[in-house]
DNA sequence: CGGTTTAATGGTATCGTTCCCATACGACAT
DNA sequence: ATGTCGTATGGGAACGATACCATTAAACCG
């Protein structure tokens, strides 16, 4: 009925504890007979390590922490996913959690991961605030990796992608197709993958000579209205530019309730695909972020970091920036031979 | 640098440290003003409970686990964050893990978890082998809920969905509208979830005097040709109905991708809504399943009896059905005024 | 005023593992 | 034969928190 612990183990098979965690944690100096004679005994009560007492004896705990600001958004739980995948090959495994995008909900997960002695952080911050609380993740010693978003002033490794340039090719593209009045529609704005993406839109519309025009709500639900208002005010914008996942979903239903043609109306393209993409009435045009290349690289990053940690050696690339890709299909308007394979 | 420990506070409030871990949880027996004091001293060392020496010590872990089959499918991402908010709620961490449908994974990260001193798991089972190692993990006196699909043989409590109920409404629909040759589309059938959608079917299509026709796939990726082969043949079916989330999707690419115009050519429901339905070329007509009260409900089980598990009472009620709604929206081909709000 | 209850607190052992050191023993060199 | 290795093993302490029991002081009762 109990667990067997490594004295069960010790006594059943006639050697020391000792011996018994040699040999189950890659037994050196220890002899082939004794070995073989532990592991049968290992099996036969079933016995496994409890990690919480290898823990509190300051070893590793192969356990990694993920806090990401929303599951239910693809793009996280693309990124996410990726992430468990990575560490589990490597025989970690992911506490993951959402903040919720809320500073507390944030700030009482990091304490949770804090007081269970994680090997490492990886975050999405959901606020400026965290800041604090990952400085003293870093000052105990441990290994933070920050995704997609970064706030300066942080000893931390990055992740991020090319948001500023990945808006110039959104924006660039729609005024190849002869767009002047060009709407960036987006919120959050105060992380900075978000304020990247704003830059690129400005400066490739300045650059063209042109005037930009932004929406940046406080919330998304307030976007369409503001939105549709404009849409029928004199000289309307002729394109829309979302500047994420969630926007571009909500501006696309809002177009669609109110009967607003895409992209005969108005053209759309967004920042961030997604699997649904090209099944939509209007199939979407959008910057592809590498999502689970994201993930990947950043749990790469982080068990690096995790595993050189010995021997006091920060990893030589701390800040990693991946490309983005304009998807073209049918929202921008200009009528491409190619069909999207996927 | 170092963590501050429970002695570090009792030293700097001049206590003892079982007056500290009195304090930390929730202080009965101490008067208030050492409780002020010792408090003020954890706040000034910056002092968190080391949960490892908890565990240790055989109290709960206050961390449970989920298994789900694949973290980028929507339908177990939102059942994935409502468990980790409902838990989060509840002081618990939620170690989530994707087993990527494979046997050896889910194995390999229910021995993870066993020996990490979870209090209970929730699983959406990959496969029937995990039986045998749900078995053992209820045999260590830990709770199990198993989420969505269940296999029989364990003494587990289980929430589910009404899968024949559902089915039956869908093609209850499509006969109604005066269908009457519906293909019905899915693979994994060895999952009772998937068997009682198919159950439902067959039952409905016999009750109407129809024969039923299935085309159940070992994968995803086969059903798309063997589908549009059928649609080509003489009396290709009116309609489909496809049995989850994945096939819907699936054939909906396949189906624009060979310009096969729905509903006029083919109608189609799917089992499982999903976000981006209403905004597909063709809105889907889909059943809905309650994915977030699925695992909202799952973890207030589970929560329940891993707090009654000291008073030795098994939840009253260890399995529970959850009731599903068919969306109408324009793939069934019938034409309601109603416009879906979402 | 002595005795008994009650509140507040501290001491010690313990959870299961691993680290540090000690021991045992054969082999080999001197 | 004795000393010095090197390999294989075991014993004890420690990690940090808590359960249990002991202790103290104050309060209360007859």
């Amino acid at each position: 009925m109990d667990r067997p612990t490594i004295g069960d183990v010790a006594r059943e098979s006639g050697v020391g504890r000792m011996t018994v965690s040699r040999v189950v944690n890659g037994g050196e100096l220890v002899s082939a007979a004794t070995a073989t004679r532990v592991r049968a005994a290992i099996r036969k009560l079933g016995y496994e390590p409890n990690e919480a007492a290898r823990m509190l004896k300051g070893r590793s705990s192969r356990t990694i922490g993920l806090i990401v600001p929303d599951l239910a958004d693809t793009f996280f739980s693309i990124c996410a996913h990726a992430v468990q995948q990575m560490a589990a090959k490597q025989g970690y495994l992911t506490l993951l959690l959402a903040s919720e995008r809320d500073r507390d909900s944030e700030a009482r997960e990091l304490a949770m991961m804090k007081s269970r002695n994680i090997a490492g952080i990886l975050i999405v911050p959901s606020s400026p605030d965290s800041v604090g609380q990952l400085q003293d993740v870093r000052a105990r010693g441990l290994p933070v990796v920050m995704l997609d978003r970064t706030f300066p002033g942080l000893d931390a490794a990055e992740v991020m992608v090319e948001n500023e340039q990945g808006a110039r090719k959104a924006v660039h593209h729609l005024l190849e197709h002869g767009h002047r009045q060009i709407l960036c529609l987006g919120y959050d704005s105060q992380f900075n993958s978000i304020g990247l993406r704003i830059e690129g839109y400005q400066k490739a519309m300045m650059q063209a000579g042109l005037k930009p025009e932004l929406f940046i709500a406080d919330e998304v639900s307030t976007i369409g209205p503001k939105l549709l208002k404009r849409l029928r005010s004199p000289k309307p914008p002729t394109a829309l530019f979302t500047l994420n996942n969630v926007t571009t979903i909500h501006v696309l239903q809002d177009l669609q309730r109110e009967s607003v043609q895409v992209p005969h109306d108005v053209a759309v393209i967004g920042f961030d695909d997604f699997e649904m993409a090209p099944l939509l009435s209007v199939p979407l045009t959008a910057v592809r972020q590498p999502a689970a290349e994201l993930g990947r690289t950043a749990t790469h990053l982080l068990l690096e970091w995790i595993r050189s940690r010995n021997t006091q050696k920060r990893p030589v690339n701390p800040r990693i920036v991946l490309p983005t890709e304009l998807i073209i299909r049918r929202s921008c308007g200009c009528e491409v031979i190619r069909r999207d394979r996927s």
